[in-house]
DNA sequence: GCAAGGTC
């Protein structure tokens, strides 16, 4: 008897949902689940062995080979390395592991450039030899998954390129620049960190000439004319068309008064059709600004408000990007909604209204997400909410769901206008005729302004005319809501870097406040890329990415050329730059105002009080002497008889009382701390588990709890 | 100490 040779096929995916998904599909359900670390695999029989490993994201990094942190540094790819990227090493030892006896290696992460560039890391890294197929598959439906399995392609390797080249440019391009930056600053001034980059780039370059658009902008004096007719018994008010900026032409106007004319008339029906139902990221913005809960009150992964409606089985998965239905849902999965709903007493009543007013196809919105369907209602509350704000956000999305399923509202529209020689008088209104959606979603703004009733073609007389001055306004300043848009225009950063590229503008210190105003440095930083490397703040650069990108994956481009090219080019700019380092510092530094607290003992140079994450620290900007600061204390007027500034802070003993403090910055002899058992100098320190004081004589400690100190 | 991109 033969028995036939079994193989063992191992699919790796980009991220555990998904690993999941297609063990579930291949297996008819009946895969085994195995947790090896804390990553689940999954196996199961389909003839052969099959084994299903996640990834998590990008496991590997691209990085130079240990060096000296100096600039020009431009490496060829093949001799740039992998690390592992610090939290992932479990799935990369599930994979390691699985992947050694396996005859078959299929990548099913994403379809796209990122997704096959983390297949590549994946079998480069961990040398992975052997047969290494594709699964091409674009949404997680069984018949899709299914399809992709039986029609394994070829590694796509030319997308996989596309998305290296990607990697590797902007690896170098930013470490590059970052490294020329910092360095040439720090020969003068004390600085963490100066970054930029392919997006951080262009971005900070937009903020800064928002900024000085806004510095030169000239208001200019404006009219707005009210006139106030009158037909018949009936009045209203008209504005007159175009921009007046003549002071002259208001006296025109007014010697208007007195004309009479005819009312031109127009009305049109408009629909409005309802909003689409949520993803993710439109519930939290919407809920927030109904509720005033912040985002993260709503959607944080373990306590928020709608996770929890989530993990209770009220509503679907909260962390889609779809704005539609289940595909597979039809007219009984929408009316077993509804009931449900229904089936919640606060809103039964305008269930049951959409039961019988329901619109034939369930509006959607144009965003899709191949794992998960939108936000909807899977269950109502048994007994209540625990809190009024949970009540809230369940009944948005509820209400949010009906909308969806709901007739289109109907308002009339109505233009009269009025001319009189040339000039043309308008007033427009408002009227709702049918609330359809806003009845049962009664969130979104819509005014009515209603007008009186004027027949088209009517008689009205011009009995009054009002002159409001107005100027001009500059442009705003970005919120974070409107850089991320604009970014999103310009194909900067994707969905999920953009936030994170502006935390990280704040966090160099280039921008502050809620509405990114740049910083000196960050002007100065625009300033000197935008001369000598002007390619990193060019959004074009991008876009020529994108185009390159394309060229490599239709196998039009060689990655290895394009490559060649564009590291030729940044080493001209680094060579440039170092030539100009020492003016480049100086132009740099002298925007940084380092607010002086005292002087450096050793040198003389200024003290300044920096912020690292492991709290506040004093440092000399020549880097001669460093001070820690206990996480909550902070440098107060006047200085010790030692020469360095005083802090003050406070400790909780062990009883719990609060002792406020000061203390001399070097810890010197006139400290006010002094040790419980001996009475000599006590000096706070930080430790791993918190604050505590020791005496540096007797070297008692008591633990005086100042705060926790936070961990990195 | 760096970038930007995944995922959590």
């Amino acid at each position: 008897m033969v028995i036939p040779a079994v193989k063992k096929i191992l699919i790796i995916t980009e991220k555990p949902s998904v690993a999941e998904r297609i063990a579930r599909v291949l297996s008819g359900g009946k895969m085994k689940e195995e947790v090896k670390g804390k990553v689940k695999i999954y196996r199961f029989y389909r003839g052969d062995l099959h084994t299903v490993v996640p990834a998590s994201g990008h496991i590997f990094q691209l990085d130079y080979p240990d060096g000296k942190w100096t600039y020009p540094i431009i490496v060829e790819p093949e001799n740039l390395i992998y690390k592992p990227i610090a939290g992932k090493k479990a799935y990369i030892d599930a994979i390691k592991r699985e992947a050694e006896d396996a005859d078959l290696i299929v990548i099913a992460t994403d379809l796209d450039t990122e997704g096959s560039a983390i297949g590549l890391e994946i079998l480069e890294a961990l040398n992975i030899k052997g047969e290494v197929k594709r699964m091409e598959f674009s949404s997680l439906s069984e018949a899709e998954i299914k399809k992709s399995y039986e029609n394994l392609k070829n590694m796509d390797y030319t997308r996989a390129y596309a998305g290296f080249a990607r990697r590797v440019l902007d690896l170098e391009w930013g470490a590059n620049i970052t490294r020329a930056l910092t360095l040439s600053a720090r020969n003068h001034r004390w600085v963490k960190l100066l970054s930029s980059g392919r997006v951080q780039g262009p971005t900070l370059r937009m903020i800064v000439e928002r900024e000085r658009e806004i510095r030169s902008f000239v208001p200019e004096k404006f009219y707005v004319i009210k006139g106030i007719f009158e037909a018949g018994e009936r009045k209203f008010e008209a504005f007159l068309r175009g921009k007046i900026k003549d002071p002259g032409k208001i006296e025109e106007i007014k010697t208007l008064v007195g004309s009479e004319s005819r009312a031109n008339v127009r009305e049109r029906k408009v629909s409005l059709r309802p909003p689409p139902p949520f993803d993710g990221t439109t519930m939290q913005i919407e809920v927030s600004s109904i509720t005033g809960l912040t985002p993260r009150q709503i959607a944080d992964r373990t306590r928020g408000i709608a996770q929890q409606l989530y993990e209770a089985g009220l509503i679907s998965y909260i962390g889609t990007e779809s704005q539609k239905y289940p595909k597979s849902w039809r007219k009984e999965d929408f009316l077993d909604m509804v009931k449900i709903i229904a089936s919640y007493s606060p809103l039964s009543r305008d269930a049951m209204w959409v039961l019988e007013n329901m619109r034939e196809k369930a509006v959607e919105g144009r965003k899709d997400d191949p794992a998960h369907p939108c936000i909807h209602i899977v269950g109502a509350p048994e007994k209540g909410f625990p809190t009024e704000n949970h009540r809230k956000v369940y009944e948005i999305i509820a209400r949010r769901v009906l909308a969806t399923l709901s007739p289109d509202g109907e308002d009339m529209r109505t233009i009269i206008s009025v001319r009189i020689g040339e000039n043309v008088f308008i007033a427009r209104g408002v009227v709702r005729l049918s609330d359809g959606w806003r009845r049962v979603y009664p969130f979104m703004k819509s005014e009515e302004k209603p007008l009186p009733r004027i027949e088209n073609g009517q008689e009205v007389k011009l009995i009054d005319i009002k002159v409001e001055e107005k100027e001009t306004k500059p442009p705003k300043r970005y919120t974070p809501r409107s850089l991320i848009k604009a970014m999103e225009k310009l194909g900067l950063g994707t969905k999920n870097t953009r936030a994170v590229i502006l935390d990280l503008l704040k966090e160099r210190g280039y921008v502050e406040g809620k509405t990114f105003r740049p910083t000196k440095i960050g002007e100065r930083v625009v300033d000197v890329l935008s001369d000598l490397v002007p390619e990193i703040v060019d959004p074009n650069m991008t876009a020529k990415l994108d185009e390159a990108m394309r060229r490599i994956e239709m196998g039009e481009l060689n990655h290895k050329d394009f490559l060649r090219k564009t590291l030729n080019e940044l080493s001209g700019y680094m060579i440039k730059f170092k030539e100009l380092e020492k003016a480049i510092g100086e132009s740099i530094s002298s925007a940084i105002e380092a607010k002086s607290v005292g002087t450096c003992p050793k040198c003389g140079g200024a003290l300044v009080l920096r912020r690292s994450r492991f709290g506040p620290f004093v440092i000399c900007i020549n880097g001669d002497v460093k001070y820690d600061l206990m996480p909550k204390e902070r440098v107060i007027e006047g200085s010790c008889e030692c020469g360095l500034p005083l802090v003050a802070g406070s400790i909780r003993t062990k009883s719990g009382k609060h002792i406020k403090y000061e203390r001399c910055l070097g810890n010197c002899d006139r400290s006010p701390l002094r040790c419980s058992n001996c009475g000599s100098t006590a000096i706070p320190k930080r430790g791993k588990y918190g604050v505590y004081v020791k005496c540096s004589s007797c070297g008692s400690v008591n633990f005086f709890k100042i705060s926790r100190a936070k961990r990195g």
